[in-house]
Order: structure tokens, then C-alpha cells, then sequence
DNA sequence: TAGACTCATCGGAAATTTTCGAAATACAAA
DNA sequence: TTTGTATTTCGAAAATTTCCGATGAGTCTA
């Protein structure tokens, strides 16, 4: 599967980004859809899917189309990868990674179209936050 | 030791270089001078300095200085790191990592003199090889 | 069909990285 | 000190990456 240099930097670079190493924790432990990933994570959701762009390129994570969601999860069985591992290991210990766990646990426990839909809504609810 | 998320993309982003992870795959099984990494890659010495700057930078490699030469090896007590091992198991697969161990083994069976010493020599065989 | 929504891709400017010869530094031997 | 060798740092052009708003493609719902 991995039998040449070039693919394991490819694989290693595609971890190398604050952004995908998040995104790569998130998954670990639950399927999220694009839009999911980009509210706990706080980030324009182009940003989002570009990170998952290279995960999925370096086989790190696939993807299930349901409807007009993308919902994307660490490939199944891949956990036992002593690469995977060992980077998880290390990023599931960081308090950035925990913060974003617990949004997640926030997140999760609403619809998807609550969380997702409503640009407007979402806007003036984060202007009020602040 | 590892505390942050910048902090460990920065240690990701290191090994996600050819060289360097060639370079950090040698000294895992050795410590070695500069100039006797460079001849084992066959790259440029400012090359390899440059490469070795980033995995101390990171903490992965520590040196040593002996006389004019600079020993570097993967710090000891290090091998048991989690993320470096599973970097490791996967680089010690490689054939291009292999070829390179292959060639560690020539060059530490010759005094280093003789493997650094003598740009002239070293360029003449160089030459004549091809 | 129209309108709303999810997501991927595009544009393209800014920032970062890569590369290696050349110059600088450091040390040793003569 | 002078010469030679090992290593680091510099310079600077080329390549790559990063970033995010805007656009577009596909999907659901009313």
C-alpha cells in the first residue's frame, strides 16, 4: 500500500497543517459532515473542504454522499495503522484537539440543519456571542 | 515535551521531506558524521545541514562534535516516541531507505577520513562513475 | 420551477519552502 | 601562521503552499 518514499512525505505533509491534524482528530472518533467539521473548527468551510481534499488524496479518510451532505470519517480499519496511530496519539493529547472535542459533543447533539443551514441565523448569533 | 498543536505540526512538517526522513531514518540505526551522510544520499553537504537544522530544530536529532567532524543521531531514549516509531516502521519499509542503509554499511566500513577528506578524490570518482 | 443549502473548485495574492553554489566559520595539522 | 578539511550560513531565484471570497455544480424542499 505505502511502497515508496514520495508517498510517505505526501502522507506526512498531508498532516503537516494545523487545520488537517484537527480535522484528522475530529474523524478519528465520529463521522461529521463538511459543513459539521467547519463550525467546530471555526473555519470558512472552503478551508475545510480543501483539508479534506488532501486527506482523502493521502488515504487518511473517505467520504459517504447522503442527500446534499458529505459526511467524511477516518478510513474504517485504518486505525491500526502505526502511522495514524502514533500521530493520533500525540494530537488527541493537545488542549487545541480537546477544545474542539468538546465543541464537537455541542454539535453533535444538534440536528445537522440546525447546526448547518441558516447563514443568516448563524451570522447574528455569532455577532451576539461576542 | 509536546504541548502544542503548532508544536507538533511543526515536528510532522520535519520528516515531511525526502531528506530528511532519510536522513532521520540513518541515524536511527546509527550515529554518523555530516559528511558521511552526505556521501551515503549523495547530496550536497549544505543539503544535509540544512536537513539535519530542521530535525534538531524539531527534536528529533542531537549532535555531537568530536575534533573538526559533528557525530548526529537520533536522541537517545527517543526510539520509544510513539509518533517516531510509527514514522520509522513505515520508513524502514521503503527501498530508497533500504538502498541508502545498504550504503551506510560501505561507508562505515571505511575510515572517514577517507569518505570525507579529498573533494578532489571524491569528485574524480564521482566522474569516473558515471 | 424557484429558492435555499451543501460542497468543491477556482483565482490569485501573500507567505513559505526548497535548492545549492558560494562565502563564512571552526578546528586541526603542518 | 598557513593550509586543508568539516560544517554552517547566506543569497536569491524558483517552486510550492496557504488562504479565503466568489463562483459553480449538484441536491433538497416548497
Amino acid at each position: 500500500m505505502l511502497d515508496d518514499l514520495k508517498t510517505l512525505v505526501e502522507r506526512l505533509k498531508a498532516v503537516s497543517h494545523p487545520i488537517r491534524l484537527r480535522v484528522l482528530a475530529l474523524l478519528h472518533s465520529s463521522e461529521l459532515s463538511v459543513c459539521q467539521v467547519a463550525e467546530i473548527l471555526q473555519v470558512p468551510q472552503s478551508s475545510v473542504s480543501e483539508a479534506l481534499r488532501e486527506l482523502r488524496r493521502a488515504g487518511f479518510v473517505s467520504e459517504r454522499k447522503e442527500g446534499r451532505w458529505v459526511f467524511v470519517s477516518v478510513i474504517p480499519g485504518f486505525e491500526g495503522d502505526p502511522l495514524l496511530k502514533g500521530i493520533l496519539m500525540e494530537a488527541l493529547r493537545l488542549p487545541e484537539v480537546e477544545a474542539d472535542r468538546t465543541r464537537a459533543g455541542m454539535v453533535k447533539g444538534q440536528a445537522i440543519a440546525v447546526v448547518c443551514g441558516k447563514v443568516q441565523a448563524a451570522e447574528t448569533k455569532e455577532a451576539t456571542r461576542v
